[in-house]
Formats: C-alpha cells, structure tokens, sequence
DNA sequence: GACAACCTGACC
DNA sequence: GGTCAGGTTGTC
C-alpha cells in the first residue's frame, strides 16, 4: 500500500483529528494482525489521552498518555479511517478504537499489515523502526551520496531498502528515477556525484508534490477519511507499461527489479 | 541476487 | 486457470 507520501496524509488526517480526545474502547477483531512484539492488551489503552500521531517510513506512530504507543504498518492494502461506515465490508475490519468523538477502524483485505501496542521503550526498541534508516527530507547531498555509494547494487532497489532510506516503496522509486533521468538498473559506482545530488532533489520534489495532493489511489489507497489521493493524475511512468513517455513520447518499457515491477523511458534515463 | 511466503481480489 | 498488486521477511 502506502509508502511515505499516503502514510503521512494518514498521520496527518488521524493527528488533527483524534489527537486530544480519549480512549473509551480498543479491540482486535481478528488477531491475525497483531503484532508479535505486542506487550499490552488493547485494554490498556482505556482511559488515556491519545497526544499525537506521527509517521516514521512507512509506519505510524500513537503517542498515548502514560506512556502507550502503537505501532501500526499498512502494508499493501491496510487502511485507518476514522468515522468510517460501519456497513462498509465488516468482513476486513481488524482493529477498531473508539475515542470520546470518533471512532477509528482499520481495514485490511490480505491481512499483511500490523499492530503494535507498546509504549515508550518498546518504542525504542520495535524491530519495524531500530533498523529504519534516515528520512529523505532529513538528508543532505553529501549524507544521500555516502548512503547511496555503500552499496553496489541497482539504484532503484537501494532507494526501495527501508534500513538505507525510509519511506520510498515502487511507486515513488520509479517516479523519482524518472524525473531524475536515471535508469533504473543503473549501479552507484556508474552515476555520477551531481546525478546523485539531482536525485535527492527529484526524490524531495515527487514526495512533496504527492503530499501536496494527498497520495497515490492506484488501488486500495484511501486517506484517513476514506477519501481517494489525487497523485495517481500525475504519475508519469509508474504502471503505464506501453504508454508514450510524457517528455518523449517512447514506450515506456517494464523490467522486473527485486522481484518489482519497474517502469522507465529508454530514451530520457540513461 | 532470485524466490517463496504471508493473503485476497481483480483481471485476462 | 494464471498473473498481478503502494510491503517485508526469510530461505536457498
């Protein structure tokens, strides 16, 4: 599912709305996504003050009073609405958290996203977020490029490894590259150091526009609010496999990556 | 590295 | 019936 742009709108949607009001209920509906690192009932969580929601990669972040937190990853098709319909698929709802004004449910049809409850030091310590490495906009050229040049295999699967980068999943991988000019399958050792820099900066820019319109709904995507994003208008090479490239007009060629689906123009990235 | 696994649904 | 899907993890 989500990768750093629709996580944020998330966090974003849940903070503004949830943060401050108090928990009244917390329920797994269905175990299978719970997490194993878990320490604490749902229970637990009764009675606190939810303080903030955040994100970090492609995870969200609770902050509760007393301490308690969860820690909740998507995956491909979860989903945290906040006052969704309750009629609306039961069958997929999995966690469910009734606060003092709203309720928030979450949906996942493949059940490979997960919840954590936890609290601070399980915080600390949660095996999804130790390993993360730094956050795109957190990073300078000269940090991008030593990362970058630590490992020596394709560009497009170095941005996709959470513990170099956190938060870049395929979508924005390709369409990164692609406002960069950078084929995909090229190694570090064969770009150069203003290319590099170039990347960054197309990495910084794609992210922010996609924040700006509120993610990516190719498919299951949906915001806190189970409204679709609007950056799926604006992508220019992710899934369109045959189409003219917008810059050229040359097919748009599809290669298998990491086991990823992953789309470029011939002509305009080298 | 490539590949299978975790799951379900959509599409050909 | 087969293939594919915004992710991650574990195994040859």
């Amino acid at each position: 599912m989500p990768e750093l742009p629709e996580v944020e709108t998330i966090a974003r949607d849940l903070h503004n709305v949830l943060s401050g009001q108090k928990v009244m209920a917390a329920e797994f509906l269905n175990t299978a996504i719970r997490e194993d690192c878990t320490r604490f009932a749902p229970t637990v969580l009764i009675g606190n003050n939810l303080e903030s929601v955040s994100r970090r990669g492609k995870n969200l972040i609770f902050r509760f009073q007393n301490n308690f937190a969860i820690v909740c990853h998507l995956k491909m098709t979860g989903r945290l609405i906040i006052d969704a319909d309750l009629p609306n698929n039961k069958k997929h709802l999995h966690f469910q958290m009734q606060f003092d004004k709203s309720r928030l449910s979450f949906y996942d049809v493949r059940k490979f996203g997960r919840i954590c409850i936890t609290d601070l030091s399980g915080l600390e310590k949660h095996p999804r977020l130790r390993k993360l490495g730094p956050e795109p906009f957190a990073l300078t050229s000269d940090e991008f490029v030593k990362l970058v040049k630590l490992r020596n295999k394709p560009i497009k699967l170095i941005l996709m490894d959470q513990e170099i980068i956190a938060g870049i999943g395929n979508i924005y991988a390709d369409e990164s590259l692609y406002d960069a000019g950078i084929k995909p399958t090229l190694k570090p050792s064969k770009i150069s150091r203003p290319r590099l820099i170039k990347l960054l900066e197309s990495i910084v820019k794609v992210l922010t526009i996609s924040i700006n319109n509120r993610g990516t709904s190719v498919d299951d995507y949906l915001d806190g609010h189970g409204q679709k994003g609007n950056f799926q208008n604006l992508i220019k090479v992710y899934g369109k496999t045959g189409q003219p490239c917008p810059t050229c007009g040359a097919k748009i060629k599809r290669v298998v990556l990491g086991g990823r689906s992953t789309h470029y123009c011939t002509r305009c990235q080298k």
